[in-house]
DNA sequence: TATAATAAGGTAAACCTTTACCTATTGAAC
DNA sequence: GTTCAATAGGTAAAGGTTTACCTTATTATA
């Protein structure tokens, strides 16, 4: 593979003189500086990363960890954020996903270690409490869309609370008043800060959250989580004074929900009104009509991730809370006047 | 940051010694040896890659280049596999994510060409024909969902073909004789593959296609495709002597077609049986009844093509072809009799 | 005109690991 | 007692880039 000094041997100059002028440092005299870019693109060459790495002591690399499970796209969302910025800071990006903690997560981190990243962006695809401790001691280390129990290290997270508040807000602004929860499972870390942005906005305009119209959609957690949301809303759809809209954990629920509307015969939104949460596009864009919802920052959790992660630990914030987003489809629509 | 040196000078050996020693190599005494572990753990010592990629001159890396719509989950699928792949032969994967043939595809072919990897795969989340040309050479590539339209190169591609089979035999072996079909857009490279799947089984059991029934669910196409299954489902469930199952060319069609069927007081499986294609969970096991689908083999695909780089453009096989599998789940039925 | 500053370039070490090629000692086989 | 082979280890170069520290020639300034 062409090197350095095969330039610098045909133009018949030193490496330092094509080294600095094909990174753009003025050095030489316009003749040669040309003479040198026209070899190098002869030639194809490229400088070996591992050369420069070495010279410095250190690579352009950012590790990006994350436990994830294979079946939504927020991961590449993420990914994608990350990367973005990533690239606007001339940094390169390297990958590893794991399902669980196994093996996997010691084998990526070591390679991380082995190459010299200057930091390790940890992402898990739910909002959650990370207790165990890394194997690999990881200096700059950035938390993405989790956090760690003891309340230690710097983590990015979304602002869940303001997404309960968004999805609240939504349906009170159209008119409901008789509002149903089909929430996460209570294991969930993000339920309870939904949640408590759901009761803000209720308390706010005085409306009451009754306990048989507020019920979880899933059932067990983790690797055991079943979604019973189906049969929760069929059940919550016939019970007598039905809440003419629904707020849901997550679009997959809201999807269930929608199910359950349609054999029941109910038409959306015209009898019932239907908020998500994810913004999962498949499913969001999927319907007819289509799901009104609350978007997930991913991809701005993976950009901050690494922005945390390029900037150091010089900051004192902690926490960065990310907001999340409406976003308004066909869903949801002023209650029937009964 | 420790280095292989600073265990050599501790334990007063060479660094030969310690290098081989580390990588298991017997070379030194048991109790030389014991020290050199000793005092590697206690330090936390890690190779530099940089440094051994370095003397190597060339890495142990594989470029991954997607080019990745980030609305489904297959990218991870397939990500997963290439990955599982990778560690399995102690390579590392190199990723890069591209949204359209921009800058960027450039970018990171030349940041795979810094690290010297060993190949690359091209992957695309839809099945098509790649005419343009990498802008950098490229050895040792392997693409994967795709192919050059020249038919060069070597390409991981799922058997469409067979995958229509699946979903028409499926029905068929049902008791269907009356199959409604809507399909991706006839611009996707998929399409008639698919098609012909079906046509075939249709043809051995001597099941006409009336060509009403037969519609694409998506118009335009790439950057400007819209999804117009639900009108066409809802068309074709009105119209006269309508079909007791469709084949859709995705899920994200089949979901559209449900929600038409509810609208029209259809009951899946009884009234409509449903077959979908990707098998992309969110929609299958989120639906009730959830659908019957032929999954697409990304993980596979990534596993393999990977598979193809490491093993190098030595055998023949330009174009290797992975099986679709059905997924039977419970939207489809026997017909009900009239 | 002498001096300082700038331009245009060179030299060689450093970054860390691996490995080809040695040396020395021990034990066994003849 | 010599020779061979195996064991245990060392030495130093190579891999490609960057950069601190020089040198020389040219131009500008006092």
């Amino acid at each position: 593979m062409a090197k350095l000094s095969d330039i610098a041997e045909e133009v018949g100059v030193s490496n330092k003189t094509v080294s600095l002028t094909l990174r753009g440092i003025k050095c030489a005299s316009p003749e040669i500086s040309r003479q040198i870019h026209a070899v190098s693109d002869r030639i194809g060459y490229v400088p070996s990363q591992a050369a420069r790495d070495m010279r410095k002591s250190h690579s352009d690399f950012i590790g990006l960890l994350g436990n994830m499970v294979a079946t939504t796209p927020h991961t590449v969302e993420l990914i994608r954020g990350a990367q973005d910025e990533a690239l606007a800071w001339s940094r390169r990006l390297l990958i590893g996903t794991i399902d669980k903690d196994s093996d996997a997560e010691r084998e990526f981190l070591t390679m991380f270690k082995a190459h010299r990243v200057s930091g390790v962006v940890y992402a898990t695809l739910s909002r959650q409490r990370i207790s165990h401790k890394f194997e690999v001691p990881t200096e700059n280390l950035v938390l993405a869309n989790c956090g760690f129990a003891d309340g230690s290290g710097r983590s990015i997270l979304p602002d869940d609370e303001g997404g309960g508040q968004l999805q609240a807000a939504h349906l009170v602004g159209l008119g409901h008043r008789h509002i149903g929860v089909i929430s996460l499972a209570a294991s969930a870390n993000a339920t309870n800060l939904r949640l408590s942005g759901i009761r803000s906005v209720f308390a706010e305009h005085g409306i009451e959250l009754e306990s048989r119209f507020m019920k979880e959609g899933i059932e067990g957690h983790a690797e055991t989580e079943s979604y019973i949301a189906f049969e929760i809303a069929k059940e919550m759809l016939t019970a007598p004074d039905r809440p003419t809209a629904i707020i849901c954990g997550n679009d997959r629920i809201a999807l269930l929900t929608f199910c359950a509307a349609a054999e029941l015969g109910l038409q959306v939104p015209s009898d019932l009104s239907l908020v998500g949460f994810d913004d999962f596009k498949t499913v969001t864009e999927g319907l007819r009509p289509e799901l009104t919802t609350v978007k997930l920052p991913y991809y701005e959790m993976g950009r901050l991730a690494v922005q945390a992660v390029i900037k150091g630990a010089t900051d004192q914030i902690l926490e960065q809370v990310v907001p999340c987003e409406l976003v308004e489809r066909g869903s949801c629509g002023p209650p029937k006047l009964n």
